[in-house]
RNA sequence: GGGGUCGUGGUGUAGCGGUCUAACAUGCAGGCCUGUCACGCCUGAGAUCGCGGGUUCAAUUCCCGUCGACCCCGCCA
């Protein structure tokens, strides 16, 4: 007997199978009854022929089904099981909090979040980390075919890369460390090593924000790469790994675009670029919205940009670069020709910023002028600044946050719906 | 760190000084139903309206506090 799922039921068509799955829903019609079994993929419907056989089967269930499929165009799948028998694995103890065979789940966030195991079962609250996971595999696959190596940093520290204002402290035996709020460092380093590597893992910041665009601890897909001409090598290379993940989102994940109803964008063969302060006069001239030559983007201003690449660039991702060495940290690189500006960029993408990155200091000598000149101790990043003494090549790279691109992909209004379990500022469990 | 909005059966909402003995939908329980797909129909159970205090003849409704949730700004991915 062959174990089968709803993926490929239509290849056992005539014969019979294994399903194993939930009790999504038993709709009783008397005599036989509809048992709408949820497997990790769909939801395919199984003809029960004398109801009273699960009428007592509380929903969520799990049960082993073994039965006929059979092509039935009156099926939502155009195919369904007769069943033969329906043997119960583990029976619901209790009634879930919340309806999950309902076509959308009704509830409140927070609500969804207190009963995660139990909220994800709903099918697109699935379908969104499964969006999300073939994200991050395409990350790593487009990333390794480039010649990167991917590498795992420690995330407990002793010092922070940006200055230590969002630092969690933690006990490390007695010893005062952090969790790491960026992989930076260690990429960094890791260039003189391999060339080119990058990283999928959880960062953590300590800023008691509380919006629907921030969690405390999120997870960070990092890349650094050695020897580039300038920030554009790593632009290049960020505007085809999206392009490859966003089509292989498309090939591989139709069920769940389907059932979020997503608006998956093409992917498109190059990304316009505005500086800051040509992003801040399109702001002024179009919009009548003023920032000053200090200020960074605000999230108004994201918005209106994103809007304005839409209309008038014809593109859903927008680059904004030459930041101003004030708006970034200690190891962006100087432009040469005007080292008040960084040769940095962020990627806007539908109203938001997804990516941070830019080209770093390779130069030991300059490296250490600007730790000092951020009021910081070169001794305290020792480790750091070694390599830098033996031939770091130019280099550069960048940060997308996964939950953050995951919720603009699927029109997400919270990112914690794109986190499986978040960490924000009132929130530890489950 | 600053600001705003909201807490009513399991869930989602309505009601916003008395006529609330708190409504509707869904879920739940019992019954009927051989093609449902938000299945349908009948019957029933289920809420001292987050908590504490105050105003008032009278508070779910107004005020204060508190707890919780959500959102915005700052900061960032």
């Amino acid at each position: 007997m062959k174990q089968a799922d709803s993926r490929y039921l239509e290849k056992f068509v005539g014969e019979t199978v294994i399903l194993t799955g939930w009790v999504h829903r038993i709709r009783d019609m008397g005599a036989f009854a509809f048992l709408l079994l949820r497997d990790p993929w769909d939801v395919v419907q199984v003809v029960i022929p004398e109801a009273e056989t699960v009428r007592d089967l509380p929903v969520e269930s799990a049960v082993r089904i073994q039965g006929q499929v059979v092509s039935e165009p009156r099926a939502p799948l155009g195919l369904e099981v007769h069943a033969q028998s329906v043997e119960l694995l583990s029976k619901a103890l209790e009634l879930p909090p919340f309806e999950l065979n309902k076509k959308e789940l009704e509830v409140s966030l927070s609500l969804i979040l207190d009963h995660r195991p139990l909220s994800l079962r709903h099918p697109r609250q699935r379908a969104i980390f499964r969006i999300e996971a073939e994200f991050v595999s395409s990350f790593r696959d487009f990333l390794r075919g480039e010649g990167f190596t991917e590498i795992f940093s420690p995330k407990i520290v002793a010092t922070g890369t940006e200055g230590g204002a969002s630092l969690f402290p933690i006990d490390y035996m007695g010893k005062k460390a952090y969790l790491a709020q960026s992989p930076q460092f260690y990429k960094q380093m890791m260039v003189g090593v391999f060339g080119r590597v990058f990283e999928v893992g959880h960062v953590y910041r300590a800023e008691p924000h509380a919006t629907s665009r921030h969690i405390n601890e999120y997870l960070s897909l990092d890349y650094e790469m050695g020897f580039i001409k300038d920030e554009q090598d790593v632009m290049e290379l960020e505007m085809r790994l999206l392009a490859y993940a966003l089509s292989r989102i498309r090939e591989n994940c139709s069920r769940e675009i389907r059932l979020l109803q997503a608006k998956i964008p093409e992917p498109q063969e190059s990304i316009p670029q505005l500086t800051l302060s040509e992003a801040k006069e399109v702001l002024r001239k179009k919009y009548g919205k003023h920032l000053e030559e200090e200020d960074d983007l605000d999230p108004e201003a994201e918005k209106l940009l994103s809007e304005f690449a839409l209309s008038e660039l014809n593109s859903e991702f927008l680059f904004v670069t030459s930041y101003p060495v004030s708006l970034r940290p200690m190891y962006a690189m100087p432009d040469k020709d005007n080292p008040s500006i960084t040769r940095s960029f962020d990627l806007l993408f539908r109203g938001m910023e997804v990516t941070t990155g830019g080209q770093r200091i390779h130069d030991y000598g300059l490296l250490v002028q600007n730790i000092k000149k951020f009021g910081l101790d070169p001794e305290s990043f020792d480790f750091y600044l070694e390599p830098f003494k033996y031939g770091m090549p130019p280099h550069g790279g960048l940060a997308i946050g996964a939950e953050r691109i995951t919720a603009r992909l699927l029109d997400l209004e919270n990112i914690r719906q794109a986190c499986l379990f978040p960490r924000d500022i009132n929130r530890l469990t489950p």
